[in-house]
DNA sequence: ATATGGTGTGAGAGCGCTCCCAGGAGAATA
DNA sequence: TATTCTCCTGGGAGCGCTCTCACACCATAT
């Protein structure tokens, strides 16, 4: 019967006790050099790999994060948004040497049983909460059971939970200056869900830019839930008002929009400019080529991985809001060279 | 100081044993119905929860289900395909009362050291395997290491290997012969990368369809990456080979082709037909609507976290396939409307 | 010669749980 | 009352690791 490879096994085999092995594995500097190779042959030779569990329970860290997703999700995995972050958090959990595991939240939102597991201790150091709406019970849970947590968006109390969030009412505001300096009078808003945080920010930012320029929306507002079908209908009721621009929360909804003004008669940009959020879509798989306040989905990820580290290290503890900053990128969607001479 | 809650501690509150309270927690039939109640308000009122790691390592099972996805999905995370996968899997996994872990590989597939901790023990009970390319040097790891596993896709050799995978051949094939019986002669084919077992099945499916219609591709044949872009470029290619009609390996270098088609003067369906593979665009999002090979993404994802919990408990042995039927949904870029009366 | 200090190594305890076995309490049978 | 059986409960061992402490060893300083 073979014994099975632990610590001590390996130990025996090299004629060394089970913290020396210890003390390779883990790269502990105080092996003389001679002893070092001798344990490492017979790793490599026995193909030996720590017990991640039993190194869990002893050292009271797992080594693992957690990705919390809400269920709405099944339909925001078909926009770009959403594979993109997961991967830089992937990127970044895999570069720090952890793992991640995922958190799909069922509907029901309260009382869910992954609820449960992912506050469980021993499962996972620390947890990242994305795509929160406001006033998630999820934050109370973890915040109960003293998990280290950091959020993506912006929280309901900045000052009490850590979070990292792009300027999404900057980068809405800036669209709308940008619309108005080509001269659009009558610009319409397709808007993000309002229970979500980047909702609120995108709209009351292009509100807020539109103000500053002297202009007012008239109730040209329509609420899409990300999808470009929900943009496609947003923008169809939006024509009725005859608007010659429009700002769209996403990627996705302003495709839906493009198609609906095109499907109207109409021309993008030069009857009905359009401009939207998060510069996700490869500029080329669009006619025109959209005008969008890109942000930064990769670095949010690895930056929220970074500070969610830091946490559960303790090195950082009073709660911080890391905010990046977005930037207008200005393709033809916009109707920009249109007034360009 | 608060003393750590543990079973122990809920025992000594309870007035009962450690092992009495691990009854209760795990639901063992063997406790009188009062030290029952009595224990279940402790552990409620105590907000105790088992620790994972310490579980694990006396139970020697995690809980927890591995999901790998390779690298090249960046891009593939664009497709709707892999969100879809992912969400059944994750549904599943909870369904069952597990966890779910997500590995994405680098760049270098080898020696990648993402893939010792997939292996290294006491993380993951089993792993599931997606969008492996053929001959994936991580299937000699996981069976190396006796780490159980089910592959999304079609193995190299499906005696050796549990698997779950859609019937990519016939419903290829099925695409060929519908558009045979439209009387389109001159078909062309987007293929996927050929490195991939579904690429590769099909192609030949499409290819087997047209010798049983009595046409050939005659080399009009191109090879996409699955996104939108690459089937546009193909699409290109092919138009100068003037096809009457085009069988494209995704639903997403579909669209790319009907852009394409559009972009050339052309009309689809009366011009080039297009039938797609994946059937996850929602209908009403393109123009005309897609006629696709439908396959059971949420079935597939479902069925193999079944079949590796089977495996991971020993009932099942001796490895099995199992092929999901696909389905001809008929809608208008095939053109049969413009045959039928 | 003794004191001092760094370096390499081993042994013990303990993380929180599960699993197994021993045994008491009470009911059923003799 | 003695015996057997079932039901419930407690305690010990052990999962494989980390962490702390003790200590032997040798080099250098006093």
């Amino acid at each position: 019967m073979a014994r099975s490879l632990n610590l001590e096994e390996i130990g025996r085999r090299a004629g060394v006790s089970r913290s020396t092995v210890s003390r390779v594995v883990n790269g502990d500097s105080n092996v003389s050099p001679k002893t070092k190779k001798r344990v490492e042959a017979v790793i490599a030779e026995t193909g030996y790999r720590p017990h991640a569990a039993a190194r869990s329970l002893a050292s009271n860290s797992t080594g693992v994060l957690g990705l919390v997703i809400p269920s709405a999700v099944e339909t925001l995995f078909v926009d770009p948004y959403f594979g993109r972050l997961i991967y830089g958090i992937s990127g970044a959990t895999n570069k720090v040497d952890m793992t991640l595991t995922l958190f799909i939240l069922g509907d029901q939102l309260d009382e869910d049983p992954i609820i449960s597991r992912v506050v469980a201790p021993g499962l996972v150091d620390g947890v990242i909460v994305t795509a929160t709406t406001m006033e998630d019970p999820l934050i109370d849970h973890l915040r109960g059971a003293n998990m280290p947590f950091v959020v993506i968006g912006r929280p309901d109390d900045p000052r009490a939970v850590f979070s990292v969030d792009v300027d999404n009412r900057g980068g809405a505001r800036s669209a709308a200056l940008h619309l108005a300096k080509l001269d659009r009078q009558r610009m319409a808003l397709i808007s993000a869900p309002s229970n979500t945080s980047a909702g609120v920010d995108r709209s009351e930012g292009f509100i807020d830019g539109l103000t500053a320029a002297g202009l007012s929306i008239d109730g040209r507002i329509q609420e899409g839930d990300w999808t470009e079908d929900s943009g496609r209908r947003a923008m169809e009721n939006l024509l009725a008002d005859s608007p010659d621009a429009v700002f769209a929360a996403s990627d996705r909804m302003a495709i839906g929009a493009i198609n609906a003004i095109r499907g109207a008669g109409l021309r993008c940009p030069e009857d009905v400019a359009v401009v939207s959020f998060d510069g996700l879509i490869p500029p080329d798989q669009t006619v025109p080529r959209l005008t969008s306040v890109a942000q930064p989905v990769r670095e949010v990820g690895e930056r929220t991985v970074l500070l969610l580290k830091s946490v559960i290290e303790g090195t950082v503890t009073t709660p911080e809001s890391v905010i990046y900053p977005t930037e207008l990128v200005v393709r033809e969607s916009c109707g920009s060279e249109l007034a360009a001479p």
